[in-house]
DNA sequence: ACTAGCACCTGATCGC
DNA sequence: TGCGATCAGGTGCTAG
């Protein structure tokens, strides 16, 4: 579910309310929850008080007054909320952090999201080491990101969901860019000039900045922040989603191709098929 | 050293 | 009503 707009909004939602909060209490509810298996880590920080909260693309972490991180993803359906003590529990609810007259909870219904605790080295998670800087990231470097896209021999959608060349983008916001960039999905990146890519990380950092603007994209109660609020963005999605729907800059019907195990949504008067897709 | 494919889950929806 | 197939915002392992 949540790219980078939505684990963002999840982010300050979150450091507006627990920064300087104690973790009185940490009840692991499934055993998915926790990341490299053990609940024993997660429930040691028991008494850890949270000083930051910090993201790099879909990757948030606690920094606390210890050594240690406490990592999370929230995967295709995590969620953090703040609840009163008394609210009666999630469906899903997974971790339970008590904080005093609030908890904090952690929901997933598919429970591909998780926590857990690691060390950090210059501020960075070990388990986000390998998680190259979003766009939005000071230390982003826009030349080695283009070079690391055009080194990749592999169709442009597949690259931009790769966390390891940029991160941040997720399927929705990979098929906007791709749309406001003119360019098919399966585009091979070996043949992108550096101005093409340049285009591209262009208009998926101004996707997601308008997304985030507005709290992100809700298409149902899986995505809310951390306040159990929806964002707005899915009113404004020119091609996700909308299979059948006119495109809104020419009008032709948007299609809806399957290609790496997910749905790749595109106009094609807009976004043509490459004319040779490599060799075969 | 790379890339592509699939596994990991729960739940909603659609066609028969 | 029921049942199987398909789909859903992501990541990581592993077989080539």
């Amino acid at each position: 579910m949540p790219e980078l707009p939505e684990v963002e909004t999840v982010r300050r939602g979150l450091a507006e309310h627990i920064v300087g909060k104690k973790f009185k209490k940490i009840d692991v509810l499934h055993p998915r929850a926790t990341s490299p298996k053990s609940i024993a880590a997660l429930t040691s920080l028991t008494g850890a008080r949270v000083k930051a909260v910090a993201r790099r693309g879909k990757f948030l972490w606690f920094e606390l007054d210890r050594p240690e991180v406490l990592v999370g993803h929230l995967g295709m359906s995590g969620q953090f909320v703040i609840q009163p003590k008394n609210a009666i529990d999630e469906r899903h609810l997974r971790v339970r952090f008590t904080l005093g007259r609030h908890e904090l909870r952690f929901i997933d219904q598919r429970t591909f999201g998780w926590l857990g605790v690691c060390e950090a080295k210059d501020g960075i998670p070990n388990w986000v080491e390998h998680i190259a800087a979003d766009p939005f990231d000071p230390n982003f470097d826009l030349a080695k990101t283009i070079s690391r896209f055009q080194s990749k021999r592999t169709e442009i959608k597949r690259a931009l969901l790769d966390q390891g060349v940029m991160s941040g983008v997720g399927n929705i916001y990979a098929d906007e860019a791709l749309w406001r960039s003119k360019m098919h999905p399966e585009t091979r990146t070996e043949k992108l000039a550096t101005k093409r890519v340049a285009e591209l990380i262009t208009n998926a950092t101004e996707v997601m900045s308008e997304a985030l603007a507005v709290g992100g994209t809700s298409f149902d109660e899986l995505y809310i922040n951390v306040n159990g609020e929806s964002g707005y963005f899915e009113r404004s999605l020119a091609v996700y989603g909308q299979e059948g729907e006119g495109c809104p800059r020419c009008g032709r019907q948007i299609r809806r191709i399957t290609f790496a195990n997910r749905s790749s949504h595109f106009c094609p008067k807009c976004q043509p098929t490459p004319r040779s897709n490599g060799n075969r």
